[in-house]
DNA sequence: TACGCTATGAGACGGAGCGTCTCATAGCAA
DNA sequence: TTGCTATGAGACGCTCCGTCTCATAGCGTA
């Protein structure tokens, strides 16, 4: 019933997934998907958490900072442009103010995404590659955010020129050894 | 009708926008509404367009970059903290791979995001204080997309330390000299 | 005033989906 | 065999949806 789920949501949309739905394409009776999850929400919740557990990826790391982040990125890239990934984060997104289940998931999502990034940047501070100061949530707001803006907002796909200004952009600013841009004005 | 529209999609999310929700709401008969917006899409995208065009609004410029920017993302972050406006872009997103109408209405807002941000970088790239060749969708991507991050996919609220060190790391980017991002490592 | 046009309100109608219920039965373990 | 559990099938009432008809209020014009 989960993988009918999953078709479901790469088909219809999330908001087609009800348990008659999901009982229908998985070929049970209806009254078992409703015995499984007597709300709609905890099927939803379900699908999804199913749906992210195959979904994972793992990136193997060479040691350049600017490789590592461009491959990362570009894992990350290549899961929002897919399909599924991007129905799946907008679902999370949508639903995650009324639902607290997907709220969390959400959540763990948005940390899934980051921790891989993270393990670079920190690395790469800790030999003094990187100016120290800059947080996890800011490293990830400045390297997913303008992917994710180009993917949810303009929309258009992600492609590797826009990681590449991405990751420069990111590492001119951390490089910096002093961050004084309070005299941006240039008079 | 667009009144309750707007009023439904704050309170009850875009999902219960329904012509007999609508007719209930402001008070006329089911049929009338069905005689406006025969397609339930046409009555969504009316109501997103209507509600749209009550929040624009205008960010006065001072010439100085740094502050121009930060004045420019703090109404954009207003909006966007703000539950219907965060609600409206949230549901042309979801909604814009399905509806043709919607993802010009997701295109147009987009436009109008970035439209002033644009116009304070392009400004600072005549008077010389910035180096040319940064599009305008990079622009935006650098800017926006690190508070959309935040808003959409952490998810948090935008604060303005977010808004300053986003503003501060792109004009980083922005005033290098010679992008020459590629000896990123540091041996 | 009388007439005609238009938009509207009210409500009926069939259809579809939802949530709950009952009942028979297949599978499985003691 | 016996008993337990999960399941499939389907009935039932409910809500909502989309379409339809009909009476009427509003309004401009002759």
């Amino acid at each position: 019933m989960l993988e009918a789920g999953i078709h479901l949501l790469a088909t219809v949309g999330w908001s087609q997934i009800t348990q008659q739905r999901v009982a229908e394409v998985a070929g049970v009776g209806r009254a078992t998907a409703y015995r499984h999850w007597p709300e709609q929400s905890a099927l939803l919740a379900d699908i999804l958490q199913h749906a992210l557990a195959a979904e994972s990826y793992a990136v193997p790391h060479v040691g350049d900072t600017r490789t590592d982040l461009i491959a990362e990125l570009h894992a990350l890239a290549a899961a929002m442009n897919d399909g599924l990934t991007y129905d799946i984060v907008i679902t999370l997104i949508q639903q995650s103010g009324a639902n607290d289940e997907l709220g969390a998931l959400n959540a763990q999502l948005s940390r899934i995404a980051r921790r891989g990034i993270w393990r670079i940047v920190r690395d790469a501070t800790a030999r003094h590659e990187l100016r120290p100061g800059i947080g996890e949530t800011q490293v990830a707001a400045q390297l997913i955010g303008p992917l994710a803006y180009r993917r949810l907002l303009m929309p258009e796909r992600i492609e590797l020129n826009h990681i590449e200004s991405t990751v420069d952009a990111f590492l001119t600013y951390a490089q910096k050894a002093a961050p004084e841009p309070r005299d941006s004005n240039g008079t």
